[in-house]
DNA sequence: GGGCAGGCATCGA
DNA sequence: TCGATGCCTGCC
């Protein structure tokens, strides 16, 4: 965890895989937003972050001890990820993909949020993700001063429990507002133990996870993924899909071959077709 | 102005 | 177990 504190900045040295426009721009997180100078503003854990990348340093404007209390997991410092990068060689298409997407790291999110926001994401794009999102959080999430803006946090679940449906309806969240509620109220009845979630294995997560209106495969392996850190859960939506199809055969597909860590390959080749590929 | 967007639940075979 | 269909909404 070496860092060195210059200015009032955390400053994160010699780091190689750390690109602020991959890990905020690839779906896995929906509330980072970059400003004109090219730094990028987020609200996660409670917090709101400005995160900017020089080179190989990275400057995060936080108190110093946020960094090993809150933003070395978070952005899943202790992975090495040039060796997950090495050792997908014998695999061309996910290596390929994998050094296009170099600077492609996890976010390890909230698992609330993060469980909020891939129910919003079912059949959406994700501008409206993001508008979706944005409006819950103002309607609903308690407001912080950051550099004298106000930003508003991600809402409880507690607070999302005692809404009635017309409440939500100014979210336009549209047939997902069910499925947030439902969720909440479970959450809050105790009945499903978010924090907890990340000490079961992969497969009892998953169970876990689908036991939840408007949760299935995809959504509760996303939710694993980025909110519980099963990093072997392999979200495949129809992108995912698609290149499965069509550079693996399709349907036989086993994603343990991608090994223990597949959801980083899956990062990595979500950014390739979409962004790689053209042409 | 339809089709469609990083699904899910439900229903009928 | 599998395929078809409705679901809210808004951008393209």
């Amino acid at each position: 965890m070496e860092y060195i504190v210059d200015n009032g900045f955390v400053v994160l040295q010699n780091v190689e895989d750390f690109r602020p426009e991959l890990i905020f721009d690839c779906g896995q997180a929906f509330r980072w937003i970059e400003q004109a100078d090219g730094e990028w503003i987020g609200v996660a854990m409670g917090k709101v972050l400005g995160v900017r990348a020089d080179g190989d340093k990275i400057y995060l404007d936080c108190p110093e001890r946020d960094y090993p209390d809150i933003w070395y997991d978070y952005f899943d410092m202790g992975r090495d990820y040039a060796r997950v990068r090495a050792e997908l060689s014998s695999d061309d298409f996910a290596s390929l993909a994998a050094e296009f997407g170099k600077g492609i790291r996890v976010l390890r999110q909230d698992p609330w949020e993060a469980l909020c926001t891939f129910i919003i994401s079912q059949c959406n794009n994700i501008k409206r993700i993001r508008g979706i999102v944005e409006r819950m959080c103002e309607l609903f999430g308690d407001s912080v001063t950051y550099r004298g803006k106000e930003y508003y946090l991600f809402p409880t679940p507690e607070r999302i429990a005692g809404l009635s449906p017309a409440d939500m309806e100014p979210m336009r969240a549209g047939y997902r507002a069910g499925y947030l509620l439902n969720a909440a109220l479970e959450v809050v009845a105790g009945n499903i133990k978010l924090h907890e979630l990340e000490k079961l294995s992969y497969d009892e997560v998953m169970d876990e996870l689908m036991r939840l209106k408007g949760v299935g495969k995809k959504v509760a392996n996303c939710v694993a993924l980025f909110g519980c850190r099963k990093v072997e859960a392999f979200p495949v939506d129809v992108w995912i899909k698609r290149a499965l199809d069509r550079y693996y055969g399709g349907k036989g597909f086993d994603v343990t071959s991608f090994g223990d860590e597949a959801g980083i390959v899956q990062q990595y080749i979500f950014h390739y077709i979409r962004n790689g590929l053209e042409g």
